[in-house]
Formats: structure tokens, sequence, C-alpha cells
DNA sequence: CATAGTTGGTTCCTATTTGGAACTTATGGT
DNA sequence: ACCATAAGTTCCAAATAGGAACCAACTATG
């Protein structure tokens, strides 16, 4: 199987890989999400090159994770901002960035702390069930098959 | 740059991505948490080509992230189970998985459906603060700089 | 007016990586 | 002897990435 089929496979994390999962996309949404919008400030701050930008951006745009806009005319230029959808995808980021800071940093830390506004703390993020509020523990999951794909994803051991 | 020189970024996101962020790993380690352990499982299940999962798993091993356990010996035969630092990242891969659920599910909906084991509800996972227990919404989020890379991570708008 | 700078790309060429299939090694089963 | 299993490795063609130069449509400066 190629990558780019990877779109075709029923698995949600296939489907969002497919979008976000090359290697250098979710670089371009860590920069999103410090407000980074132009083409060239992408290309300066990650020294990716610019035809490898150029196809990421077009990627993200047209999975609806970013909006190519205008920002002026005469010349026409465009930047690119997260959508609704795309800002969806901050706890990854999130998640991501803490694995990082506690088992990767250096001698010299992690480079950028994260506080909780509400309580002043530097943020740990766990995983909470919106319905009864609670922290979720992987344990605490159970997961079942669609009957529709009914042994085509889980392993059956 | 060159993606294999991404490890020496002082991001934890960038060091993170030097890990997970190639093509197919995201994918491998859905697999894992999924209980498959065998290469050839691995390969099945994924249609990766073998040099690629075999080039793969070594990284991830070489990362921290899976164990590389022999199973049996006469003949030596060696499976991949996630470390405990491996299964920290399962938060990312719910995730990545609620949002394709959400955003890129087909006709018959997604394939499969996590549950909250404790209020029986199918889950909907949400950022939460572990030391105020609040539910964490992007913007309370506040990021600092460390002094140390100060000027090189953030925008200066 | 000529020249240089800005922004957001595209084009070119080479080097690396991937996809696909066959092969290997060590062993057990019939 | 022959086939099967598991976990890879090797080979080659095709696709993708890295690096640098180039381009288009302006604006600013001298």
């Amino acid at each position: 199987m190629r990558w780019q089929d990877i779109d075709q496979q029923p698995c949600s994390l296939a489907r969002t890989l497919a979008i976000i999962g090359d290697n250098w996309t979710l670089l371009v949404l860590r920069d999103c999400f410090m407000g980074v919008r132009r083409f060239d400030d992408f290309q300066q701050r990650l020294g990716v090159t610019r035809h490898v930008l150029s196809d990421r951006l077009r990627k993200l745009t047209e999975g609806g994770v970013l909006d190519k806009v205008a920002y002026q005319e005469r010349p026409l230029r465009h930047e690119y901002r997260l959508t609704a959808m795309g800002k969806e995808l901050y706890p990854v980021i999130v998640h991501l960035a803490q694995w990082g800071d506690k088992h990767l940093a250096g001698e010299h830390g992690a480079p950028l702390i994260r506080y909780h506004r509400q309580c002043g703390e530097p943020l740990e993020a766990q995983l909470q069930c919106s319905h009864c509020g609670d922290t979720v523990k992987p344990s605490d999951i159970r997961v079942e098959e669609n009957p529709y794909w009914a042994g085509q994803i889980l392993m059956n051991n």
C-alpha cells in the first residue's frame, strides 16, 4: 500500500494522518498555533524547503485544516489561518509537546512552558471525559467495533 | 534542513516528532495500542513494506517507545511491546482518532467506538489540568519562553 | 527612471526514501 | 526430503525531498 492511499482506510486515525501525518505537517501546525500565518515565516522558522512547504500548506488547506485568505490586494497576498476544525487539533499538539517536555528535554529544560491561566500552575494535561467530567486513564477505555466493519479492525486474539 | 536532523531542535514537539512523526509510525503505534506485537501482524494490518516497517520499529525501539523482547528461543523470535513511556502517548492517539471520527467519518460512521467504562458513554475526550482538575480550553493556556532560548522560539509580533 | 526589496511561490537537478517482490536464516512439522 | 513460519534483508524502479536559482507582481528608494 502506498502512503498516498492511506485515506481510503476506514480507520479514523489513518484518515487523520492522511491530512496531518506527513513529515513536516505537524511542525507546520505547531507554528500555526504560535500565530505564524505567512509562507516566508513558516519557511524561515522550519527550515523546510519551499516546495515541500507549498505542498503541505496545500494539503492542509484541501483537508480543511487551514484557510488560505487574502490579506491584501495589489499585489495579491495570502496567508494561512487555522479553521475551527484545525483548532480542534490543539489537544494533539499539547500532548505531543508535553510528552517531549517530559522525556526528551535537554539540560536546559523545555523551551516553552505552558501555564493554565485559571490556576496559574504549569499545565499537565490529561484526558477528561466530557460526559461525566472524570479523568480518563487508558485502561478506562473500552473499544467496540462498528458492526459494519466487524472483524476487520480489531485484533482477533 | 533535513528531516533527520529535526531532533537537534530544542522544541519538544520537534524532538517528539523525530521519533514518532514519520509517515507510518503513528499507525504502528495505533496497532501497538490494539495489542499487535509481531512483525508479520504489523505488516499485514498496515500493508507497509517490510523494510520500512523494520526501520520504523527500530527507530521506535531506539527512541524508548517500544521494547524488543524475545518471546521464544530456538528459533529466536522477538516481539515489540510498548514501554511505560510509549503508553503515555495514548492521549495523542485518542485525540487524533477522535478528530477523524468527528470530521472524516464516512456514511457508516466511525469504525471503532471508544466507551468510558465508568460512565458507559461514548468517550469524548478533552483536556484537563491535572493540578486543579478543570477542563482546559486552548485559550486557557498561556505560553512562556524558557529564558535560555529567549527570542528564538516564540513569534515576536 | 532604474534598481533593489518583498512575498509567495515554481522549476531544476541530484540524492534519499519508498513500494514491491524475491531471497535468507533458523527451525519445526509431515 | 519438502513445506511452513517468523522476522527480517536485499534488489531495483519509481516517487519524494533537499538545495538553490528563478519568476511575477508589485512597492520603496535614490
